[in-house]
RNA sequence: GGGCCGGUAGAUCAGCGGAAGAUCGCCUCCUUGGCAUGGAGGAGGCCGUGGGUUCAAAUCCCACCCGGUCCA
């Protein structure tokens, strides 16, 4: 470890509470302790548990009782206590799950670009982390939701507390609990990740980590003085205390149970015992199941909807597993009741889990139906695949993985000795998936800033402004301005169009985009630096306006609809149509886009204000919570809030009508499902939407005209006439048949009848010579090409491949097939009756050489 | 976001350049006192949509729509 790190670690704290250093005489690690005779650092695998069966402290915890007495310890010292963040990181974008308490305040906070809400602060987080997945259930101790306790500081420009307070809160902490000091053990350590580094203390009790103490202090840089685990660092302004005490583990302690998972919800385990009567045989199944079914209810309360992608495809993952673990068990019940068990425990602290209890059930029902179809197909191809090919090679069983979703054992069960299962399964898949990692865009950066009008003036079209700079954007003229009007494209908003014109001459504005804090206008043509007028086009801005105000109607629409798990994906708009990509769970029904259209018309027609401000980031998350962050992830500590009172709440950056009313008309045209999980839908406002209607209606007297008939009577119409048409269909192949065996055409040949008749279908060709000791010649043709078919009775032992092939010259074109029956064809459709002709001859030819 | 697979009768699927098939289900009749069963016959297909290649496309190519699946 740096010693610049180490030192840090070399607490007047230690010293005073009668603490020595000592080094592990088993992996040498220096660690501080009270007891005279300890060798080794306490830590997994130097030393064993040794609460099981005799736990420590002066009492057994609940999660409830534990959680409190962590908090209110340190609001009586003077920490804020916060309420818990969601399990999905709304308010980043760079990791998908909320993995420790400081999660909660990256990159913002920790990065000092916003002030933390709370200053010292405590909380007890929701954590989920799911990369030791296969050990959850098997080693007693692994879960895959946690709650993670942190008390953190931010020493800035005054500090608050840093490494002896910690570790003394610490010590006091588990005192309180009753844990003896003789027991515990910290061990010095550095700490990384999120772009950041420092020293830290593990906290052993028993064998057990149970808390990690963290002083963050560096953050990353090429050129910094600190090396940790290979990455330079370098100091920062800012230096955070970072702790987290693992509650789980905590409650676990003072009950000494045989696992975590009795411990923590032991009447889950009790309940699986007895519904499945399984034995030690079940044991981990059980635990993992549990384990999984804990995890799901704060993933999906907190708006996961499950997926093929992004989170979604994690708590799909863990779905999948779930029902796995259910059927091992040989248990009949909706993964939703297990779910359910734990919600009804947890809810009593967290009361949120009750809501959308409906959705989760719904979801779950879903996926536990999808997974099973995906099953059954599975198996089906598996059998076949034995039957047919018998052995499975790995690269099949990879591809049965891959493309069908069948785990291993899946089709080991359908497939028995005929597969053997690899042992590096999974490295092969993810061979398969090796690819290079997709680059990330360096962010463009300028030197000018650029002052944004459309902000303070929303209805303004035309503006005067310096161009400040004045060059080539991907090869086309281009200014920077010192204030603009032009919406430069971002957020989903397409970029506006206008005029800018210096000393008469005008120059149109192709689009305007973002560079830094500056705003590019590519034009047509040059323009020097100095004043300009600048004109938008403003029916356009207007049209991108009601459609953007129009997305948030929509979305809270949907979200009043549908349920409170509806998030937005993304959006894109422009002047002629919105899109907005929402989390849902199946398709979007006709009847609730009626319903959702009718909910955003209730919004319009109530004529509500729509109110633009800029909010710090803490209060606008106060204020309005975590549903700001529709539209992704913003940066900063101010954020731009647009308010549709009592409706809609989103962080957003884009220009918006001042009230609903100037929507006008608001119209669903479309829904897609862009992933499993995510549906858009496609929607026209304004004029846009009028003129969409039009369409429509157009649309419907055209084809009312075709048909002759009113508008009305359209549908009956049209599945009339399309009933009649396959009726039809059916009596022209029944007539040629009988036409052909009443044999106007036909004549004997050796025996054999020749029926020469034109425009039969195949059907009745094959009626026709069906009747054995017959061959049909039949031409059909179009203005530009001919056609000819020729076919036999089994058995005659002529050959109409040879046939078709000599007559399609004959029309310029060629022909094949098989000796029973076979097409010519070309484009000398004068030729045609010739063709005929000359077919029927070498037919006789052919009968008359057997 | 990327990769792979698929869309053919009500269901499950085969066919993968030369006449749209199988199994189950459905309908009618026969066998039976009735049912199960057995037998005979029959109905049911814009071969996802739109373009293209070809004498000829369910089949090959392109685009789109719909679905499945794995990875980040």
């Amino acid at each position: 470890m740096q010693s610049d790190l180490q030192r840090l670690l070399q607490l007047d704290f230690f010293r005073q509470e009668g603490f020595t250093r000592k080094q592990c005489s088993s992996c040498g690690a220096h660690f501080w302790t009270t007891d005279d005779r300890q060798e080794l650092c306490g830590d997994a695998p130097c030393v064993p548990y040794s609460f099981i069966g005799s736990p420590l402290g002066s009492q057994q915890h609940t999660l409830s009782s534990m959680r409190e007495a962590f908090l209110s310890f340190f609001e009586e010292r003077g920490h804020t206590r916060l309420r818990r963040y969601p399990v999905v990181t709304r308010w980043r974008s760079d990791v998908y799950l909320t993995i420790a308490s400081i999660a909660d305040f990256q990159p913002h906070v920790t990065s000092g670009q916003v002030p933390p809400p709370a200053n010292p602060l405590v909380i007890s987080q929701p954590s989920i982390r799911l990369n030791d997945l296969e050990e959850v259930g098997r080693s007693g101790r692994h879960l895959t939701m946690f709650e993670m306790m942190g008390h953190h500081a931010f020493n800035n420009h005054g500090e608050v507390y840093w490494s002896e307070e910690t570790a003394r809160y610490c010590h006091h902490f588990l005192d309180q609990l009753g844990v003896p000091a003789g027991q515990v053990t910290y061990k010095e350590g550095e700490w990384f990740g999120g772009g950041n580094a420092g020293a830290c203390l593990e906290v052993l009790a028993a064998g057990m980590e149970v808390a990690t103490l963290v002083f963050m202090s560096l953050e990353r840089h090429d050129r910094g003085p600190y090396e940790v685990n290979g990455e330079r660092y370098r100091e920062m302004p800012l230096r955070v205390v970072d702790t987290g005490y693992g509650l789980e583990r905590l409650v676990w302690l003072t009950r000494g149970s045989p696992t975590v998972y009795d411990a923590i919800f032991p009447s889950v385990i009790e309940f699986l015992r007895r519904e499945s009567g399984a034995g030690e045989e079940g044991r981990r199944d059980i635990y993992a199941l549990a384990d999984h079914a804990r995890c799901l209810a704060f993933m999906l309360s907190d708006g996961i909807v499950p997926s093929n992608v992004e989170e979604g495809y994690l708590a799909r993952l863990l779905i999948r597993r779930a029902l796995r673990f259910l059927s091992h068990l040989g248990l009949d019940l909706p993964l939703f009741d297990i779910v359910d068990l734990h919600v009804r425990h947890l809810g009593e602290d967290f009361p949120e889990l009750f809501e959308g209890r409906e959705t989760m059930r719904a979801m779950l029902d879903k996926e536990a139906q999808k997974y099973r179809s995906t099953l059954d197909k599975g198996r089906r191809l598996v059998a076949r695949y034995v039957r047919e090919e018998g052995n499975i090679p790995a690269d099949k069983l990879i591809q049965f993985y891959d493309t069908y979703g069948l785990p291993p054992e899946v089709v080991k069960e359908v497939a028995g000795d005929a597969v053997e299962i690899p042992q590096n399964f999974d490295s092969m898949v993810a061979e398969l998936h090796s690819h290079a990692a997709p680059q990330t865009q360096a962010e463009e950066t300028s030197d000018f800033h650029t002052q944004l009008l459309f902000y303070r003036h929303p209805y303004q079209a035309r503006f005067e402004a310096r161009a400040v700079w004045s060059g080539d954007v991907d090869g086309q003229p281009a200014v920077i301005l010192d204030r603009t009007l032009f919406y430069p494209q971002g957020g989903g908003q397409t970029s506006d169009l206008g005029i800018l014109e210096q000393k008469k001459v005008q120059r149109r504005v192709l689009r305007a985009q973002k560079r830094g804090e500056a705003v590019v206008h590519v034009l047509d043509g040059p323009l020097k630096k100095g004043p300009v007028t600048g004109a938008i086009d403003w029916e356009r801005r207007m049209a991108v306006m009601r459609h953007h105000t129009a997305t948030h109607v929509v979305n809270a629409a949907a979200r009043h609809v549908l349920g409170g798990h509806i998030w937005q994906k993304g959006s894109q708009l422009d002047e002629r149509e919105a899109r907005l990509d929402v989390s849902h769970y199946q398709r979007i029904s006709p009847e609730e886009i009626a319903q959702i259209e009718r909910e955003a018309h209730r919004m319009v027609m109530a004529a509500k204000p729509v109110v633009k401000s800029w909010l710090p980031r803490n209060q606008a998350e106060q204020e309005y919570g975590m549903r700001l962050y529709q539209g992704g992830a913003p940066k900063g500590n101010l954020l731009r809030v647009v308010r549709i009172p009592d409706e809609e709440v989103e962080a957003c950056g884009g220009t918006h009508v001042d009230n609903t009313a100037e929507l006008g008309l608001i119209k669903i045209v479309g829904t897609e499902r862009i992933q499993d999980g995510v549906e858009r839908l496609r929607f026209k406002a304004g004029y846009a939407a009028l003129d969409h209607v039009h369409g429509q209606e157009e649309l419907l007297q055209k084809t009312a005209d075709a048909l002759s008939v009113d508008i009305p009577v359209l549908p009956d119409t049209a599945r009339r006439f399309f009933s009649e048409w396959k009726q039809l269909r059916k009596q022209v192949e029944d007539l040629q048949k009988m036409v052909a065996e009443g044999g106007g055409a036909s004549e004997d040949h050796r025996g054999v009848r020749i029926v020469t008749q034109d425009g039969l279908t195949s059907a009745a060709i094959r009626e026709i010579t069906a009747r054995g000791d017959t061959v049909v010649v039949s031409a059909d043709s179009t203005p530009d090409a001919a056609k000819l078919t020729i076919a036999a009775s089994e058995g005659l032992g002529v050959d109409c491949g040879a046939v078709a092939k000599e007559v399609g010259a004959l029309l310029e074109g060629s022909g094949g097939g098989k000796p029973g029956v076979a097409q010519a064809g070309g484009p000398r459709v004068e030729q045609l009756s010739e063709a005929r002709e000359r077919a029927v001859a070498l037919l006789k030819k052919q009968l008359d050489a057997r």
